[in-house]
This record gives structure tokens, C-alpha cells and sequence, in this order.
DNA sequence: GCGATCAGCT
DNA sequence: CACAGCTGATCGC
């Protein structure tokens, strides 16, 4: 454990971390919690994420020096060399990119070489009803090789055994089956900058119509080349996707004095409740791994050791005392867990990756 | 005045 | 409570 955790030398890769020096900086989508810090002056180095990612970048910071990116085919391993602190030479590191059926453009990273083997999870939603997911599993599957996991960092948001959620297809069912149980209403749908995509095109193709967003959201959407069915046009369409923090008792209430309107909030999120007799409907439809999935997903990996990168209502998060350090407890499996404090991680080099500092502990929970 | 960071909120 | 944000205050340039 403090081989791994004690710094040596410069850091070589980070991922979603844009504070401090790396050689190499991955970003695995462009939600605004793994950006803080990146901005259009960036310079600190090269810039690794997907294609999709690229384009939502240079879109949402004007003027990013586009030469600093590297985008990554989805799905493929790529090589890349970096500098040893330890003794100037070079090391080699592959990096495959495998698709985390998060947001558009959300990537998982596997690394491997000589710094060992890190599998960076970043936001997913391994859901393996679906084929995107399937072929997500094979690719990652396909890359390891039989290759241990040294080291998971892992989206934990819903690790949680309360947390069950359907199918995102079936979820957006749901939803178009609310809106037509209310032919003569106004909906408002509650969505971020990014994400839900699927969710709107499948109420679009259900109900034959478009859906309305505020200006700043199209453009988004016409970089996925989704500008057809979306409009900012009011007059076009009864449904409008509107920011998720504009949905309010209040604002509802509001609306309701002008026209007949429902709310319909997709989300994992477990308080906010369903509330029909007040025209607010939620629907269980979200872009992270349910406990189950999550189940599916250690089976497979086995790592040495998993980190955490949420927490609070995933395992039961103990408060350590001083510096803020949050360790987690896990009371249901024996997986060695560790919380990563703040956000996303950096990568140091190591005299070597000794898996026998992380004494494999994968409790029968995961692999019964 | 501008950008970066943070507190507070949903 | 906070998925992933928003707004507003403050601080340094």
C-alpha cells in the first residue's frame, strides 16, 4: 500500500486531475465535475481523451490549443513512451480506451506496461443488456489477455445493494408511457449539458416529434449530429428538455397556472420521489452502474486492490479523524478498498509494482 | 475588469 | 442527501 501511495519523482499520468505536473493528462468525458481545473489556457501538456470529447472540449473552452490533443480511437490500444524520473529512460505504456456507456465520448482507461496494470473506470454504466456494453466487455476483456488488474479505480456513486435500476431502454419506455398518459399536457424533462441523449431520441421516435432545448444544449447536440429532432422553437413541440436544477415545486407550480404541465425527472438519484398528484414524475433512469452491475463488473476484473472515487451513499463511507482523509469500510466484501480523496487521480511511477503489498481479498460477495 | 477558487444550494 | 451542475462572493492580477 505506501509503495504504491508514496510519491516518486514527477507524476507520470493523471486522469481527470489538471492541478498538478504529469507527463500525460486523460480525460475520460467532459462533465464539469472531472473539469475543474482545465480550461482554454490549458498548456501544462498533451491532452488524451476521445474523439467525441475532443470536439465537446474545443467547443466548451474557445480558443483550446487543439495541437495539445490526442484522440484516442475508442476500443483500440495505443502506445505511448514517457520519462522515467527514476533513471531518465523510457516507459512504455499502452493505453486502451474502452467505452463507458456513461455520457457521448465517456471512456474508460486500461493501462498497461511497465507501470503495471490501472484500469480507470471513470463514470460507467456497465449494463449488459445492451450491446454497447457487451462489446465495451469483450474489448476490455480482449485487452487484458488474462492479465491481473493491479490496480481498479472505480465509479462507485450506486455500490449500493439498494440500488437496483432498469434497463435505460426500459426506463425511457417509461417515460414516453408517462407522457402519453397525458396527451394534453406540457413536459418538461429535466436534463444536464450532457447526457440522456438516448432518452430523448427514443421519446422523439416514440411520439413522432421534437423536442425543445435551450440554445446552449443544441449545440451540443449538433456536434453528435442530432440537430433534427431537437428544436428551440416552443411553438414546434409540447415537450421541453430543460436544465435539471429549473425543476422546482415552485417553477412547476408556475407553470401550471399557464398551461397544464408535468415534470419528469430521470434519475438514480433515491430522494427524489415520485410525486403524480403533483404533476412530478421520476423515472429510474441513470448513466452509472446499479450494485448488481457493479457485481457483474468485480467477477470479471478480480483486482489487487480497488479505489474509490465516490462514496457517500455507496459503501458505508467512514469519516477518518484529520487532513480530511476519507477512508471507506466496506462491511459486505473483503475487496481491500481504498477512497481517493478529491477528484480523479495521478499516477506516480513506482520502483516496481509489488502485488503483494495488496494482498488480494475478493470476499465471496463478488465472486459468488 | 477578468479569471480562478470556493461556499452554498439543488 | 447531490448524478452534475448553478449562482454569487471573494481574491489576486
Amino acid at each position: 500500500m505506501s509503495r504504491f501511495t508514496s510519491p516518486v519523482g514527477e507524476g507520470l499520468i493523471s486522469v481527470d486531475r489538471w492541478t498538478d505536473s504529469s507527463q500525460a493528462y486523460f480525460l475520460t468525458h467532459l462533465h464539469s465535475d472531472h473539469t475543474q481545473g482545465l480550461s482554454a489556457h490549458w498548456s501544462r501538456g498533451p491532452l488524451f481523451c476521445s474523439p467525441i470529447t475532443a470536439r465537446f472540449l474545443l467547443s466548451k473552452f474557445k480558443g483550446f490549443d487543439a495541437s495539445l490533443i490526442r484522440d484516442l480511437e475508442v476500443g483500440s490500444t495505443h502506445t505511448f513512451s514517457l520519462i522515467s524520473p527514476l533513471n531518465g529512460g523510457d516507459v512504455e505504456v499502452r493505453v486502451t480506451p474502452i467505452d463507458a456507456n456513461h455520457c457521448p465520448g465517456s471512456v474508460m482507461y486500461l493501462f498497461q506496461g511497465e507501470l503495471g496494470c490501472v484500469l480507470y473506470t471513470g463514470d460507467f454504466r456497465w449494463e449488459l443488456t445492451s450491446e454497447r456494453a457487451k462489446l465495451s466487455k469483450s474489448t476490455l476483456l480482449d485487452a487484458l489477455n488474462g492479465e491481473k488488474v493491479d490496480i481498479l479505480y472505480l465509479d462507485n456513486t450506486y455500490c449500493n445493494p439498494c440500488f437496483s435500476f432498469p434497463s435505460r431502454k426500459d426506463a425511457a419506455q417509461q417515460v414516453v408511457d408517462i407522457i402519453q398518459k397525458h396527451p394534453h399536457h406540457e413536459v418538461v424533462i429535466g436534463i444536464d449539458s450532457l447526457g440522456k441523449e438516448h432518452l430523448l431520441l427514443h421519446i422523439s421516435e416514440s411520439l413522432k416529434t421534437k423536442i425543445w432545448v435551450w440554445p446552449e444544449r443544441l449545440e451540443i447536440l449538433d456536434l453528435l449530429g442530432l440537430d433534427e429532432i431537437f428544436t428551440t422553437d416552443t411553438s414546434q413541440t409540447r415537450i421541453r428538455a430543460v436544465p435539471r436544477y429549473s425543476i422546482t415545486q415552485n417553477n412547476l407550480e408556475s407553470l401550471n397556472t399557464m398551461y397544464p404541465t408535468i415534470a419528469i425527472m430521470p434519475t438514480g438519484l433515491p430522494w427524489s420521489q415520485n410525486s403524480p398528484e403533483k404533476g412530478a414524475y421520476t423515472v429510474r433512469y441513470t448513466a452509472h452502474s446499479s450494485y448488481s452491475e457493479l457485481e457483474e463488473f468485480m467477477k470479471i476484473i478480480r483486482p489487487s486492490i480497488v479505489i474509490v472515487m465516490k462514496g457517500s451513499h455507496g459503501f458505508k463511507v467512514r469519516k477518518k479523524e484529520g487532513k480530511g482523509k476519507v477512508l471507506a469500510s466496506v462491511r459486505r466484501s473483503r475487496v481491500n478498498i481504498v477512497r481517493k480523496e478529491r477528484r480523479g487521480v495521478k499516477i506516480e511511477e513506482c520502483d516496481e509494482i509489488c502485488t503483494s503489498d495488496f494482498e488480494v481479498q475478493i470476499g465471496s460477495d463478488w465472486s459468488s
